[in-house]
DNA sequence: ATCTTATGGGTTATTAATGAGTCATTTTAT
DNA sequence: ATAAAATGACTCATTAATAACCCATAAGAT
């Protein structure tokens, strides 16, 4: 139905995305690439990649991740292969854990 | 006018978007978090939190990041205060930098 | 200085992302 | 085994994100 209007993000998140935003400007600069032929290379276009490099939360991730893959800016510290095998590993890990989760009112066994 | 249709994302990306979505997945768990009480308290609908959990491209920066940031997974490997200080940082650094580019020959960077 | 062009900041039409809902299935606890 | 609840996987209406313009200004080169 009708959806809520506005949105609240901690600090964090804003400092996070200002932080990426600010990357992905000195990388395209550093490469000396013009805001249109990087949007245009992201398959984006300019006005997105300005909010982009703005940090505005709005954008998808896909958008803002691809342009940092295009600039080399590496995801969680880790180029293309480390992140394949992290990946993987990650994946294993799920594999592992519970599908479901039990809200704990007891969480803790304390019948002792 | 009209907008493109689809979108392509480098397999960079795609891992990336999964890890990431993976990295939720565990820290919900991890915190006993069920998905409705995670979404709720991120101010998002459970939808959404099953298409960041998936590594879904078309999810919005800020929900995604929004999330991990309630989990307490570290964004750029840096905690509150780090991110901070990095974030001054690289705005001094950007006051320095070149305001417009002027596109030489090209310098391009797409082996990842 | 002039000239060229990249950028910032708007506006608008259209497409895509989101919230809310439903239902079936799976998972966990009893 | 049974029950209760969490999850997955869809719909659909509405809102927001995006592309394509526009113009004004600032930046860089000559």
């Amino acid at each position: 139905m009708p959806k809520p209007i506005t949105r609240t993000y901690s600090r964090y998140t804003l400092n996070a995305l200002a932080l990426m935003g600010n990357q992905i400007r000195e990388g395209r600069i550093a490469a000396n690439f013009t805001a249109d032929a990087l949007a245009q290379r992201a398959g984006i276009s300019r006005s997105l990649l300005q909010r982009i490099e703005k940090g505005d939360p709005g954008c998808t991730i896909g958008a803002v991740f691809e342009v940092a893959a295009i600039l080399g800016i590496p995801l969680f510290e880790a180029d293309s292969k480390i992140l394949t095998t992290r990946l993987a590993y990650s994946n294993e890990k799920q594999a592992l854990l519970p599908k479901a989760v039990r809200p704990s009112g007891r969480a803790v066994k304390d019948d002792f």
